[in-house]
DNA sequence: CGAGATCGTTCAAGTTCTGAATCGTTAACG
DNA sequence: CGTTAACGATTCAGAACTTGAACGATCTCG
């Protein structure tokens, strides 16, 4: 069960509003919130929006094979891929190229700028996650790393199960 | 040092990208808005959006003395705010109280509706911790509760030390 | 009293999301 | 082969959301 107990205290100075820390599923979605809060300043000195960065990094480990699978890993639709692509071509941190076997699809290929601008966002995600995680020694955070991929991994093939 | 190596490979049928798996930041925030994207639909059904859910559940766990730090506490602008508050009333789950002892301020307060309404929010949120945490036993639960709590509760002030 | 701050609210501008329509290309199949 | 359907990338328009500025009412405090 829930432990949601909670008698209405005051509400303290700063802190977390314990209607969010009692809830797992508000504090998760909040974690996932404060990363981005905390990321996108810092990105966008280094010229990158944080859908822009994970663009970067799904390009660099799953070499998808067209914009669609690349959109649809970002969980992104295809419309709103074109202007990330834009834009990281822009900068030249990435390129399209037409693929041959198929003259519809255009296969999108990190350059070595967009390499090494993606090995900097992820040092600033690392110290992010520092912040965060500071009071976890590594065993703990990499226990913590294989409970929420596993938690996303087992949890993925329902997006798909679409039977409507 | 964060563990990102990847060498491309033909990203496989439906799965998480190796993109998102291998960096904790891009975990994190994935998890926090799959939580969102499972919980949109069942909260429709009840005529809920997850910002009115999140605020039902500050509203009974925080006791709020006011809609400006009712905000504050839900991440939220005064003026979006509004919005939430006029829809919790029209449908009855909470009210609007003009605070006698400082007049410019309204103390909103949970109807018995809306305290109902949240155990049902409540209940489908466990549900979905379920689906996604479901390779967990409750102890292990309960330590990444305790995590995520600390990494939200350590990190908090910082978002009032806007030293520039 | 009067200057300045605070609270809730409204409004307008900017941004983003979303779905439909389009164009070129490929696949299916009689 | 030739026609029809499907697919990939793109554009576009309308809706939805965010954000900051401005407002009227109210409080604080010298």
């Amino acid at each position: 069960m829930a432990t949601v107990d909670t008698r209405a205290e005051p509400a303290r100075g700063g802190g977390l509003p314990r209607g969010v820390a009692e809830r797992p599923a508000l504090l998760m979605h909040k974690l996932g919130s404060e990363i981005m809060r905390r990321a996108e300043r810092p990105l966008e000195e280094m010229g990158l929006t944080g859908r822009e960065y994970t663009t970067l990094a799904v390009l660099q480990s799953d070499a998808p094979t067209s914009q669609a699978e690349l959109a649809r890993l970002c969980g992104l639709l295809p419309a709103q891929l074109v202007a990330v692509i834009d834009e990281l071509e822009r900068d030249g941190l990435a390129e399209r190229r037409r693929d041959e076997a198929d003259r519809r699809r255009s296969v999108v290929r990190l350059t070595p700028k967009g390499r090494r601008l993606l090995a900097r966002g992820d040092a600033l995600a690392a110290r992010i996650e520092d912040e965060l995680l500071g009071h976890l020694d590594p065993a703990q955070r990499a226990r913590l790393h294989d409970v929420l991929r596993q938690a996303l991994e087992a949890s993925w093939p329902l997006p798909a199960d679409d039977a409507e």
